[in-house]
DNA sequence: TTGCTGCTCATTGTATTCAGAATTCACGTA
DNA sequence: TACGTGAATTCTGAATACAATGAGCAGCAA
């Protein structure tokens, strides 16, 4: 029985740090649609050889978020038309069935820990559009995080990534990203009368709203 | 009005060409679970460098397919016991919003297409758990397919090729594969009466039973 | 025999170099 | 001025080299 605990140090490679650091310049938009991200280029700027630079641009087209440039380097993809409602489908697929699965369990603390945090998120000073995306992504994820199904989770989260590497929020009116916090508190309320299927039902209707939210914009 | 055609040749990268191959391989359980796949040992066994192989292996363990073993090299990573029932639950998420979507459509033709794949795939002669394996995802693929929905189907594959890395078909007795390949018509006969949330139920209990199946087998 | 220490080897991550392909630019000609 | 050609530049993918880390092995002492 030691006084000391493992350390567990673990390998920190550059091409992550590399990686985190382009998925934060995109979220912030500091990135330009048109900006061709070079491997050798952003090597000098980072001070670093090429090779964690390329491995971490590689995943991100991997990933979908960035495609190659004909003329050289990364640039962001740019979403489709049709890819919105694709997202938001995905989404209904995958929240819907997490309110479901919790629904069933009937854990009244699961219920009680997703309130507050939408209480939480709804108190922030939000004023841009990135601020009203991560209020959001807290809230819904709040519910999937409780299933305990790494998947589930996997898929949220890419979903949700590429609602920001697409930048969709940013085309929401301030009036309208102010709306997008409404209503949660009524997901609660669902899955509190213990309907698996009502709850699910009222997921996909509240994500339907956003989609309409999203497409009334993108049209403006 | 050229007669010659405009010649795109893709840029095919060898890290593509080692992913594939390594895929294969694991597919055909050709690699043993404590196997570590060592970069500069198969970097020689496929006479290249090691920089194409290292991005294929980092790729494979981005996706949860390797993982790095303690001693060196990459290993299959091992399911844990939770991951099955979490596997099933995100494909009945996403095969169940397909299902229900392709329902909304009555879509007749889509309906006629998936019977035809349906009765293509069982009339095959089947004999390995991976040919059981690729008729059920075949058939399931079908409807996720017809949904036209990029990120369902890739979320689709996702989960499938987490199966056949964890060779979870492998554990089923061939008596209970034969059933595995049953009741697939019944879904279609659902999707014909129109009602979509009664054919998400029919696809979520149909996933059920493969996973009661699956657990069976893996507890015997 | 067991446990500890030091050394060696294996492996990885990163840096650097090389070669090839594609794009851009400059110059010459019609 | 516009177009075509050749050269230069840019950029990528792969190969090679170097350094660091960790695991395994061998030797020695208790």
């Amino acid at each position: 029985m030691s006084v000391f605990k493992k350390i567990v140090a673990p390998r920190i490679r550059l091409a992550d740090e590399v990686y985190s650091q382009i998925v934060d310049a995109i979220h912030k938009g500091d990135i330009d649609a048109r900006k061709r991200i070079v491997q050798e280029k952003l090597a000098s700027e980072l001070e670093i050889s090429r090779t964690p630079v390329r491995e971490a641009l590689l995943r991100l087209e991997q990933e979908g978020i960035l495609e190659m440039s004909g003329r050289g380097g990364f640039v962001i993809r740019q979403i489709e038309s049709s890819e919105v409602l694709e997202i938001y489908q995905a989404r209904a697929a995958i929240e819907g069935h997490a309110i479901r699965l919790l629904t069933e369990q009937k854990n009244t603390k699961f219920i009680a820990q997703i309130e507050a945090i939408i209480t939480l998120e709804e108190s922030r000073d939000l004023t841009t559009a990135s601020d009203y995306y991560d209020a959001n992504k807290n809230i819904h994820r709040s519910f999937v995080e409780r299933t305990a199904n790494r998947y589930l989770l996997e898929m949220f989260d890419q979903m949700w990534n590429r609602g920001f590497s697409f930048h969709l929020f940013a085309a929401i009116t301030d009036d309208e990203l102010q709306k997008s916090l409404g209503n949660h508190h009524q997901l609660c309320s669902v899955m509190r009368d213990g309907d698996p299927a009502a709850a699910e039902a009222a997921m996909r209707a509240h994500i339907q709203n956003g989609l309409d939210l999203q497409l009334n914009a993108l049209a403006a």
